[in-house]
DNA sequence: TGCATATTATTTGTCGACAAAAATTATGCA
DNA sequence: TGCATAATTTTTGTCGACAAATAATATGCA
């Protein structure tokens, strides 16, 4: 607390504070640092970061703008609620993004995006061995994330991110540090599913993202324990 | 010029100077009048509407959030350009979108929805009789909209309304001032969705999409004289 | 005491100004 | 003249301060 010197101590890049604002406040909702409902006050994230309250502000225009928070005019902002009783709309968009992006991977991959996924896919497999349950989520994210830029379709891949980002979230409530036997498995589908992307079989990519996306809804949903799910058998 | 009297004149609420700047621009930016590569002056706009650059910035901020405009750091800010060369992208994602929104319309709307919907149809109607190229496009969107809404998935409404707004920016490339014979069959068969979607026969709305959206994406390409359809056959 | 109104305090939205970065123009030297 | 460097102008990012809007607290009256 002791402020020492009263020299300007700029230490920072111009346009380089919002970009660290927005990035860690994401991070910090995104691994429920700040649970949802938590109230974001400018002025203590100001302080908290040395700087004025524009590029704090400007940050949080941002994340309202992906909808990580709520901004009541004039009032409060907080952290943006998991809408659980919609659940269900969250599952159907994942499903779907699955099996577009692996579908579009098959038909549009190059050499060099094979190598990024099976990174990523190694990544995982590390995860699970090591039971880092916090791991799995965040590498599983970025190997689908992967194949989804490999399909090239950014309107796609836009969409598929901000899932992924929620599903981060609702996966964080349940697996704070918890084991799981059930990702071995899946480690063996991603390798299934580069394979089928390497030999460009996009029906069998479909087919493989549909079964790999609907495991992981029902284990979810086990934990929800709720029924009634949605099949838009395309 | 002459800047008469120095009494403070607010004349306006306290939070809805982004708000107006923000639709004003989104629209702006939509409908050409500021075509793709017009520079965004911060100043110019600050006097235009007379308030200062704060509130000013923070509609840009939410422009470039989503995509309208694009801003060099330290640098320009512009409006941000069509992507004529992955067109296809545009055309997988919004014959994607056309499919499961109106599927999912068909499996969950209300009664009320479908007034809207019915509504929305009766203006592109209008649109098509006065041979109202702009409005029909205005029209054909919302109506698009009304079901996407109806199928009540916040992340598909979502997606498919930026690719609405996308859609409008690139057919108000074509049809400036433009007489069309070919609109009258899209108005039956906005009738046709609507009966199935009444009916809550999901395959058939997900059929009748599928051949409406494809119907316009090719009209669009006959424009781009492109070939290269991606055939998602799901 | 209980409730309505008034006062104070906190927080948000906006403003004008300044400084850093880049673009533009001017200057010097070969 | 041609080009590199320096000075100037323009534009953007950040700041501290003020005012409106709301929340919290205090006061008055039955």
């Amino acid at each position: 607390m002791t402020d020492s010197d009263t020299n300007s101590t700029p230490e920072r890049k111009r346009g380089s504070g919002v970009k660290m604002v927005y990035d860690l406040l994401r991070d910090e909702i995104l691994d429920l640092v700040l649970p949802p409902g938590s109230p974001i006050d400018e002025v203590q994230l100001a302080e908290r970061f040395k700087m004025s309250r524009t590029p704090i502000r400007e940050a949080l225009v941002r994340l309202a703008g992906e909808g990580l928070i709520d901004t009541l005019p004039n009032r409060s902002t907080m952290v943006s609620n998991i809408d659980f009783l919609n659940m269900h709309t969250f599952f159907d968009a994942l499903v779907l993004m699955y099996r577009v992006t692996t579908r579009l991977a098959a038909q549009y991959h190059r050499a060099e995006d094979l190598q990024v996924i099976r990174a990523h896919q190694a990544d995982f497999a590390a995860a699970v061995a090591a039971q880092d349950a916090l791991a799995m989520i965040a590498t599983n994210a970025a190997f689908h994330s992967a194949i989804a830029e490999a399909g090239r379709n950014a309107y796609f891949t836009g969409l598929f991110n901000r899932l992924l980002d929620e599903g981060r979230r609702i996966l964080r409530l349940y697996y704070q540090s918890y084991e799981d036997r059930l990702p071995q498995r899946f480690v063996e589908e991603h390798e299934d599913i580069i394979a089928v992307i390497a030999a460009r079989d996009s029906e069998a990519a479909d087919r493989l993202a549909t079964i790999h996306a609907e495991q992981i809804v029902q284990q979810i949903q086990k934990l929800f324990a709720r029924g009634g799910k949605l099949d838009i058998a395309l």
